[in-house]
Parts: structure tokens; sequence; C-alpha cells
DNA sequence: CGGGTTTGACCAGCGC
DNA sequence: GCGCTGGTCAAACCCG
């Protein structure tokens, strides 16, 4: 399966067809932040990067021309502008500790998830000879697979499961094309909560984990162990997704962010299940500025 | 014992 | 049409 060899990099991001990276086009108008450790800096798709991160990026870009997709940027027609789209998530945030809220990312994205809100998108096709069990399973042969809104973080951590509020169940685990690293998949715990999220490190590289949500949570996270950090993950992941999507992409919001509590300076240990024990209580509530209030220097916000 | 992880198998989608 | 790859399932296993 996994071949090492004759890598193509952007396979690594292009092998999902449903993944719509902000790009320089017109649309990315709105402020993509990527934060890199070094640094500290976030910025547009212009960026001020390390010349690999820009590499990178622009590899993102690239992959923005290549899969595109209609549905969703037809979506994005709202298409903020820049600064009020960094804003907007941020105080959008309001609606993220709202749970009404969150669950509305699919609202944000009719195409996508409307549908899918009743009827859970991916295990429906069941592995193969499963015995039916839950309606979901039973996907008509034809009917297309269903994806719901996905976010992708690129993030600095020598830990490959960041904690990010909420509990993961792990359901599979592959080896990704052309990368040496195996791809994980992760289940929200809830049984209501249909959130997935794949885990994987860059094959670029190996000190960046690529974590990608994809749909929201229907319910508060079990709380905010790791202060910001987490805070952070969870809001993007949980809670201010459906702010970002309705100000950014509706598909994928690549976020650069290394947190400084997981980095080699500062390593937590990662408790995935656990999210309690916090040095630390920061409650980090997504406030009037959310996120980005508190992971974006406000200088940088406006842009 | 309950919950989470590992792992092999299966299937769908996509590209050639 | 075929092969490859990603995504998911679920039995077996592990751990607290």
């Amino acid at each position: 399966m996994e071949n090492k060899e004759g890598a193509d990099p952007r396979n690594e991001f292009t092998s999902d067809s449903s993944w719509t990276l902000p790009g320089p086009d017109p649309v990315s108008d709105s402020v993509n932040y990527f934060f890199d450790r070094e640094s500290s800096i976030l910025s547009e798709f212009g960026w001020n990067l390390q010349p690999d991160q820009a590499e990178e990026i622009e590899r993102f870009g690239e992959l923005d021309r290549t899969e595109t997709r209609p549905d969703l940027a037809g979506n994005f027609s709202g298409s903020q502008s820049s600064g009020a789209g960094a804003a907007a998530a941020g105080s959008g945030s309001g609606t993220a500790s709202n749970p009404s809220g969150s669950a509305d990312v699919s609202t944000s994205n009719p195409s996508v998830s409307s549908s899918s809100s009743e009827d859970p998108p991916e295990k429906s096709t069941g592995s193969g000879g499963k015995p039916p069990e839950i309606p979901s399973k039973v996907r008509k042969k034809g009917q297309k697979r269903i994806r719901q809104p996905r976010f992708a973080f690129v993030t600095k951590s020598e830990v490959d499961h960041l904690e990010d509020g909420y509990r993961w169940r792990k359901y599979g685990q592959k080896a990704v094309k052309n990368s040496p690293f195996p791809r994980s998949y992760y289940r929200c715990t809830n049984s209501k909560c249909t959130v997935k999220k794949r885990v994987e490190r860059s094959s670029e590289d190996p000190t960046t984990v690529i974590t990608t949500y994809e749909g929201q949570h229907c319910h508060h996270s079990v709380g905010f162990p790791r202060g910001g950090l987490v805070s952070h993950e969870a809001a993007f992941a949980g809670q201010l997704t459906p702010a970002v999507s309705q100000f950014y992409y509706p598909g994928v919001q690549l976020h650069r962010e290394i947190p400084p509590s997981i980095t080699q300076s500062h390593q937590v240990p990662i408790d995935v299940g656990g999210s309690r024990a916090l040095p630390e209580p920061t409650p980090q509530l997504p406030t009037d500025e959310g996120l980005l209030g508190d992971i974006v220097p406000p200088g940088m916000r406006n842009r």
C-alpha cells in the first residue's frame, strides 16, 4: 500500500478529493492564519514563513486550484472581506459556545451537509459485508458519500494526537501513500456526535502533525484541560468552526499553528481521553475575540 | 468489566 | 474495466 518512493508530496492532500484549501485566489481574500513556531507569525497566504513552509503552503495553493469544490465554493459566496473574516471568526465564536451554532456549520454548507445532518455520511458505507445495523449503513449504491466540512490544522508537535478538549476513539489506522507515517482515524466518543478527525504526520516535515476535523460537535467539549492549546484546537474543532466555515472557507481551513504548550519547550503530556488535569486553569472559553483573540495578535488580525 | 486501541479485511471512489 | 488508495468496520486485544 504505502509506497515510500517516488513520493509526490502533493498527493498527500490531493488524494483527498474533498479538500478545499484556501489558495491565492480572489476568494482567499479572507485571512487564513498560519502559525509558525519560529516566527510565531501568521499571515495570509502570502506569508512570511520559512522557505520550506512557504513551499508547503504553495502546495496548498496549488491544491486549491486543482481541487476546488464548486458546491462549497458557491456556498462561500458570502466571502467576507479579509479583516472581517478574521474578526468574524472571532466574534462568531460567540456562536461557538452556542451548541446550536456549532451544529450549524452544516447549514453553512447546505450542499454538503444539509442531508448529512440526518443521515450520517460516512459510516454509511459500512465496511463491506457487515450486516447493516444502522440506517446509515444502508447507503444506497450510487449515492455519493457525503462529506461534512473539514478543517485542517498543521501543527508543529511531537505528539500525534493533540488534546483538543474532546474525547476521541480511534477506529482505524492506515498507511498513507507517499508517507512513511500512518494516518489515524478518530471518532468523537459521543455517540450522537459524528465528528471525525484524522491525524497524520507530515511526510515532508515529520515535526508537523496534520489534523483534519470533519463535522461539527453537537455537544460541548469535555473540558479544556490544556488551557490555551486546547482552546485553540477545541475551538476550531468543535466550536469555532461554524464561524470559521462561514467566514472563511466552508471546505477546509488550514492553520499552521504551533501551540506553545506542545512544543518541546513546553511539552505537555497529552492525555487523549483525559482532558482534566490542567496545570493552570485557563477556561479559555471563546471571548468576543474567540480563538483569534487567543492566538492571533490583535495587530495581525486586520488584514 | 468497560472503554479504548490494534489490525486485517472489505468496499467505494477515482484515475488511468 | 481495472487497479490503487482511502475510509470504515469489527473482532481481538490491551489496559485501568
